[in-house]
DNA sequence: CCAGACGTTGTT
DNA sequence: GTCTGG
DNA sequence: CCAGACGTTGTT
DNA sequence: GTCTGG
């Protein structure tokens, strides 16, 4: 699962890194980022847009915004048959950019909080999906979700499940709405080699959500 | 047909 | 135990 | 995901 | 909106 990530890195480097169109909004660092909160995201309109998003889909036909906490993951495996996502696939995908993410592992009463990034360091792109709700005032509240899928040999090591991470071809792949050929975007949401990822055990004061400091991220230290 | 749910994870 | 808030 | 609250009444 | 259960 993904129910925790960072993105500290500089707009300007996101801009670089995934051809975005200009972005005129400050983005904060952030080392830890919980669900409900807004996130970076990234959709087709004319050009790649930077936009933030809240975390947690609320479908457009949600009575109660608060069915949104649930819905933070979406599974790879039956994204194309549950109602809540089915039309979004074809029609709302998006991008959401992190530059890691957090799994816990859970052996006994313990709880180890790790942190997974890809061996060159660099913000990567999870395969998302969207929507629009509305509430009674009319005001629009963008809202988008993780798309997961199983684990890979490296992460299976704490967590059987990890986020759909997307190489710079299934980025585009993802991102065109023209593509509503559900085999060929669902081939895209596999786990990410592991080869190319690095894992590392960080501290339990990532476990609050209101703790959002560069310590989240750093490799806890052993004194032997 | 209408009513009611619509999600994931982990644990048992 | 379960739900809500972050 | 984890942390933290989880209730009512009456009074200010 | 769309699917499932009755």
């Amino acid at each position: 699962m993904c129910g925790r990530f960072s993105m500290a890195e500089d707009f300007a480097v996101l801009e670089k890194l995934f051809n975005l169109e200009p972005v005129d909004f400050p983005l904060k660092p952030r080392y830890n980022i919980a669900p409900t909160q807004d996130v970076p995201v990234v959709i087709w309109e004319g050009g790649r847009r930077l936009k933030l998003f809240r975390w947690g889909l609320i479908p457009a036909w949600a009575k109660d915004p608060a069915i949104g906490q649930k819905m933070i993951n979406a599974r790879a495996e039956t994204v194309d048959q549950k109602p809540s996502f089915k039309n979004l696939l074809f029609r709302r995908r998006c991008l959401v950019l992190a530059d890691g993410f957090y799994e816990w592992e859970k052996t006994g009463g313990k709880k180890i909080p790790y942190r997974i990034v890809l061996k060159n360091r660099k913000p990567f792109a999870f395969a998302g999906l969207y929507d629009i709700w509305q509430d009674s005032g009319g005001r629009m509240l963008y809202s988008c979700t993780i798309i997961t899928t199983e684990a890979n040999k490296l992460i299976r090591s704490i967590h059987d499940r990890m986020p759909v991470i997307l190489n710079n071809k299934a980025i585009s792949v993802w991102l065109d709405l023209g593509i509503k050929d559900i085999a060929l975007l669902k081939n895209l949401l596999v786990p990410y080699p592991e080869e190319e990822m690095d894992i590392y055990e960080v501290a339990p004061l990532v476990n609050s959500p209101r703790v959002d400091i560069p310590q989240c991220i750093e490799p806890v230290k052993r004194l032997f």
